[in-house]
RNA sequence: GGUCGCGUAGCUCAGCUGGAUAGAGCAUCUGCCUUCUAAGCAGACGGUCGAAGGUUCGAAUCCUUCCGCGAUCACCA
């Protein structure tokens, strides 16, 4: 916003020059649509200043501005709002000194710090579901952002791949599974072994049940149940490197890499770097003890390592065992230096992890800072909310999940519906047709997620998430789609000069004005880790094409120097959207 | 109980670095396809911004208290 810096210096001028005062700072604000200007000032904080009748004051800022100011073409005053109208001239120049470039609103790449952004972190369990869909949009599209700001990122992900929960279903699968494969069942790999994981449970629940009814307390048959018992055996061998074990583990955790690879394919997300749980758990005690020497740390009888953030508000919190092992928070701290190690560039870190774990990452990050490390203060915990169903939450044991493969493939499938019922696709090949009702889905999906607030909890009406009206992805795409119509259909849609002579329309100067603001919305939504900026922005500005469209005939234009300015200026509203979709990872359409 | 987050139209959400009569979409209703894609546009209906105090020329926005919902307070991850 160059002009309100001008604006800025000339306000405050022309206070000085007709009150002989120094004004702290300016205002502005754009104008309500039911008012005529482009820009408010708000004379009210200037009353500190300057005393006096706020009408009276902004009439005189404006008499000045409209003489001393190229840019203001008029002016009108209401109540303590000095409203400035701005000539066309100057929404032309901006036009013209935009036009050309392809990337408009992105920064320069790597301009700024390395940040790393870790999202997903799957357990090898089971399949992905609704709520890994959620991290995993989000994390994806804050690292896009993050890039179109300027900053070199790195994606990556720790995967979960050890451990009791991974031993469960080893055993269930050792247990019942009679040798069954991925390719002798014809199931996913991560189904299949997310199979085997409900089943332990399902076994497990009936020991308890038996053993119970035996007379036992529940909370003991809890922790005595044969086969709970068998996988804490089993997890006991892997840590020894009994190599049946970890042959079984490797066989069935490849097994559920493929299906992952396949859902992150399908999702359109990826990495840069993995890291695994199985080689990063052990870290961290190294430094756990480099700081009980510094007396970060301190020993309790039993000795367990703890730390002490009474001081700050927190509770005392474990970071190693009393045997030495290593607890969810030695490995964090451990893993973020490996890090950092491992990129040395890298200045700041977001972790995309649900908001249950808000306290766990407040401690991490302040336990990094008393350690020491500068990189600390540049940690963020990108916290979401979770994922809820009409019908309540999700549970994995309970079979309520939805299944991320699943939702996929439905949305695709209402992609194809709709679609179909409309018939506008003549002449697509199959395949085509099949690559954009992905397209279109997906984007449904992508959007009715990443379009709310992170940090708010998201009720996800399967009805709704299909619906393709409105506020959606699809809505957005298919307001690309008709641009790209018009392309065709334009004979010359090449970049030129547009003379800072024309007559603007007004919804010509309003898309002027939304697509000038992309620029600070791609910083804003990198400065506060939100994606539904950039959403609630392109949907803005669609709905303002949207209505130039229906109002104004672009092709249908006689003035040929108007009707190519339309064009061209259609041609970067669609770039907007492409720019701006490509932050969200949604997919932009050529037909729909 | 302590801590953190959330509470805006029937529903789903914007707006929250304080500013004009609180905005969208869905749903309901009314118009608009012989003119660039009607997955669209234009309009109507719909609000004690959870409640009460406070700060301010001005509060949905900041502060305090209360109510409701959720998360968390594990030698689980």
């Amino acid at each position: 916003m160059e002009l309100q810096l001008v604006l800025e210096q000339k306000v405050k001028e022309a206070v000085k020059a007709v009150y002989d005062a120094e004004l702290p700072s300016v205002e502005f604000q754009p104008t309500r649509k039911d008012f005529e200007g482009d820009i408010t000032v708000v004379v009210f904080p200037m009353l500190r200043t300057v005393k006096g009748n706020p009408i009276e004051i902004g009439t005189k800022i404006g008499a000045y501005l409209e003489e001393n100011v190229d840019e203001i073409a008029k002016f009108n005053v209401v109540k303590g709002f000095l409203n400035l109208v701005v000539s066309n001239v100057y929404y032309l120049n901006f036009f013209n000194s935009i036009n050309t470039s392809a990337t408009f609103g992105y920064e320069k790449p790597n301009s700024k710090d390395a940040i790393m952004v870790e999202y997903s972190s799957p357990n090898t369990n089971k399949p992905l579901h609704l709520g890994h869909i959620r991290n995993n949009l989000l994390g994806y599209s804050v690292a896009e952002i993050l890039k179109a700001a300027g900053h070199k990122v790195y994606k990556t992900q720790i995967i979960n791949d050890r451990g009791i929960h991974i031993c469960k279903s080893m055993l269930a699968w050792q247990k019942f599974g009679e040798g069954e494969t991925p390719e002798s069942s014809g199931l996913k790999g991560d189904h299949l072994v997310g199979k085997y994981y409900v089943a332990f449970d399902k076994t497990y629940k009936a020991q308890i049940e038996e053993q119970v009814k035996q007379g036992k307390e529940k909370e003991q048959a809890e922790k005595e149940a044969p086969i709970l018992l068998e996988a804490q055996e089993m997890l006991r061998q892997w840590e020894a490197g009994d190599q049946a074990v970890v042959q079984l583990w490797k066989t069935m955790n490849s097994w559920v890499y493929t299906g992952f690879e396949t859902t992150y394919k399908n999702l359109g997300v990826d990495f840069d770097k993995l890291y695994y749980e199985s080689n990063t758990y052990l870290l961290g005690r190294d430094v756990v003890k480099e700081g009980l020497d510094k007396g970060i740390f301190f020993k309790k009888d039993d000795g367990s390592v703890w730390i002490d953030l009474t001081d700050d508000g927190l509770d005392e919190k474990i970071v190693l065992r009393a045997d030495g092992t290593a607890v969810y928070m030695t490995q964090d701290i451990g893993t973020a230096i490996q890090r950092v190690t491992d990129f040395e560039d890298i200045n700041g870190m977001v972790y995309t992890v649900g908001n249950e774990q808000d306290y766990h990452f407040k401690v991490l990050f302040l336990i990094l800072k008393k350690l020491g490390y500068k990189w600390a203060e540049k940690l963020y915990h990108l916290s979401y909310g979770m994922v809820d169903l009409p019908s309540g939450k999700m549970k994995s044991r309970e079979g309520t999940v939805v299944d991320a493969d699943d939702l996929i493939k439905n949305m695709e499938e209402t992609a194809e519906e709709i679609s179909k019922e409309l018939g506008k696709l003549d002449g697509y090949s199959d395949e085509e047709k099949k690559e954009l009702y992905r397209t279109i889905g997906l984007g449904a999906l992508k959007y009715y997620i990443l379009k709310v607030d992170p940090k708010k909890r998201i009720l996800f009406n399967p009805e709704e998430s299909v619906d393709f009206q409105g506020n959606t992805g699809p809505f957005i795409q298919y307001t690309y789609a008709r641009i790209q119509s018009i392309l065709r259909k334009a004979e010359n849609i090449e970049v030129a000069t547009v003379s800072t002579t024309l007559e603007l329309h007004e919804k010509e100067k309003e898309l002027l004005k939304t697509i000038q603001l992309f620029p600070e919305k791609v910083q804003e939504a990198a400065n506060n880790y939100s994606p539904a900026l950039i959403a609630n922005y392109v949907y803005d500005l669609v709905k303002e094409f949207n209505s130039f469209y229906q109002q104004v005939s672009i092709l249908g234009e006689e003035n040929q120097d108007k009707r190519h300015f339309r064009i061209q200026l259609s041609k970067k509203v669609a770039e907007t959207i492409q720019l701006a979709f490509r932050l969200l990872g949604v997919e932009v359409p050529e037909r729909m």
